[in-house]
DNA sequence: TGAAAAGATGAAAGCGTGTGCAAATCTCTG
DNA sequence: CAGAGATTTGCACACGCTTTCATCTTTTCA
């Protein structure tokens, strides 16, 4: 055998390993995908080599053919947003598990989606793409995508309709928000709160209209009076001016339930460093997500939460579902939430 | 011109383009790409039917030819820890703006690195590689990337031989943190503190020693004792316990210097609220970071900081650097410190 | 032991794009 | 209007891989 000396400083190919181990470049692409045959020893021998060589199958080259990028595209308005970047986090972890990579895009703070993102990622190819923004239709993200279907987080609302049938362009990820909100209400109405203030999100947002909206009928269902909102955006800042303003000059509250953890931990903060209030004894504060931060001993927020490893599985699953099944109709998975109790209610 | 039906759910192709405008594929190829000889008009009718066609050239069949996957590797520990999601989420935004995606790898919390990971990278041809991570010697990276040339994150200690010239294997953004760690030791001790302890992060961690050494070597200039070292992991959770034990078991300090802010949070709430302690009154802390939350009120750390923005300008600056001069030696970029006086110090 | 079934192998045909090269067209000058 | 130069255009090839398909080899079973 002649010892060829390699380039020094580009990949190596198939085709190297395929004349090092004196088999055909074919048998080099069989070694490297499961499901093929192939005779052990070869599949063996050609994988040694090809360690040696720190040869890897090109993955352009693989998804030009096969139609397989293994690249999941993930699109956020917010990495940093607390929720967001434990999603993200543990949604890689998952997908690596899986041979998939994370292809992140980030929209604008408005929520809108650009379109020349969207032709971006539409071309670099997507397997699937989860999108939790919430402003885009799905029949304009359909368009722009080529095989891929792509995955939304829904909340629905008690009492909208379900538009599960009538678009089948994307698959979903349900959220059930009633038990944990109901549960919460429940918890506050026995430490005897009435006056109940909902501090909202973007208020386009579909997260914040279907939290507000299930809000407002649990707490009718149980009597009381409807919630008063106070505006915010999902951000520290903004809850924090909100809650101070609406503490000076309104009637104030007995409790508020906050549209996320960051938000409450503003209202909080609001609350004792601003008003001279004290939580709970004076004012009972309830979050919506359970981010890491929430058992934290300055805030140990009391606070709705999903599951974030079921979450991240029924997310995975969706994805396999549909490679598995490219023509399925719109697939669902439902998750559901329920309450955490820490310090900042009773 | 025939009316034909287009294939329902397959994407276009530059072929169908061509077909559609009664010109050349390759004409096609080159309306999509600014610095090739095309008439104008003509390049105008082939984009404003691509847009009629929603097609986009496929980056994966780009890349092969090009040798440009306009990817961009980014390998992190944890994306959710606070300083890494804003940074993810900044330089996402930016790259974005080059034209870029990030594609996003998690290793594994200890700090290895994962061969199969970095090979799976590998397979993806990725343009470049920004490893925040620290315990992955630079030639193994570099092996494993093909002619992607990694970017480390590097903090010189003030004693540290610069290694530079002897590897040239990958480019580097230096972090200087003499001066704000300068400052932050002349204002601690403007308030009479003397015993100051470190809260680590993972002692292996470059982040860490070099942070270390850097506080030691200023503390000894200053003329004071050199700090008593409280061991944490870069976690809340570790620094709360840490804090504890710390200030349970031993004899206290005046001030503590916390390798990050989220380390910082841990020790201000253990201080205050299982130590009966004040702070700033009867300890002072310092961070290191300056992320979103130092600013809220229950925390508003005194805190060294890097500017994001230029830290991520500086970052695209190199692989735009590099991009265009693939032989140079090794590129540095260099960054400076400074100290953010807010409420727990004096 | 022989024929049929099963398994292993390689040649060739793509996948969708960029690029070198030569031919074709246009522009300009005297 | 000829001819040189500049610009525009298209053919053919390359990128690195997977996947059919036909061929060759091995196993199975009566």
């Amino acid at each position: 055998m002649s010892d060829k000396d390699d380039a020094p400083r580009s990949r190596a190919t198939a085709e190297m390993v395929a004349a090092r181990a004196n088999v055909s470049r074919v048998a080099v692409s069989r070694a490297f995908n499961p499901h093929t045959s192939l005779k052990p020893e070869k599949r063996e021998l050609i994988l040694r080599i090809a360690k040696e060589l720190d040869y890897t199958p090109d993955r352009a080259a693989r998804a030009l053919v096969s139609g397989r990028s293994h690249l999941i595209a993930i699109i956020v308005p917010d990495v940093y947003a607390h929720w967001e970047s434990q999603e993200i986090d543990a949604l890689t972890t998952a997908l690596q598990h899986e041979g998939f990579a994370t292809l992140l895009f980030k929209t604008r703070t408005d929520y809108s989606m650009d379109e020349q993102l969207l032709a971006t990622m539409r071309g670099h190819n997507p397997d699937s793409v989860i999108a939790f923004v919430e402003n885009v239709k799905p029949s304009t993200l359909a368009r722009f995508m080529g095989r891929a279907v792509p995955i939304y987080v829904h909340y629905p609302a008690p009492g909208a309709t379900d538009d599960s049938v009538s678009n089948p362009l994307h698959d979903r990820l349900n959220v059930l928000q009633w038990d944990g909100i109901d549960q919460a209400v429940a918890l506050l109405q026995g430490y005897g709160a009435r006056r109940i203030a909902y501090l909202s999100g973007a208020p386009e947002s579909r997260a914040n209209t279907s939290r507000q909206h299930t809000l407002e009928e649990v707490m009718a269902r149980r009597g009381l009076p409807p919630p008063v909102v106070v505006k915010g955006d999902f951000s520290y800042d903004a809850a924090y001016r909100a809650t101070v303003n609406f503490f000076r000059v309104g009637d104030g509250a007995d409790a508020v339930f906050a549209v996320n953890d960051v938000g409450a931990f503003g209202v909080i903060d609001a609350l004792r460093h601003e008003l001279g209030l004290r939580v709970p004894e004076d004012v009972k504060v309830v979050g919506f997500d359970d981010i890491a931060q929430s058992h934290w001993k300055s805030y140990n927020l009391t606070t709705v939460k999903f599951d974030l490893d079921e979450r991240v599985n029924a997310l995975v699953r969706l994805i396999l579902r549909r490679l598995n099944n490219p023509a399925a109709p719109g697939l669902q998975e439902t998750l559901n939430t329920r309450l955490i109790v820490r310090g900042t209610v009773g």
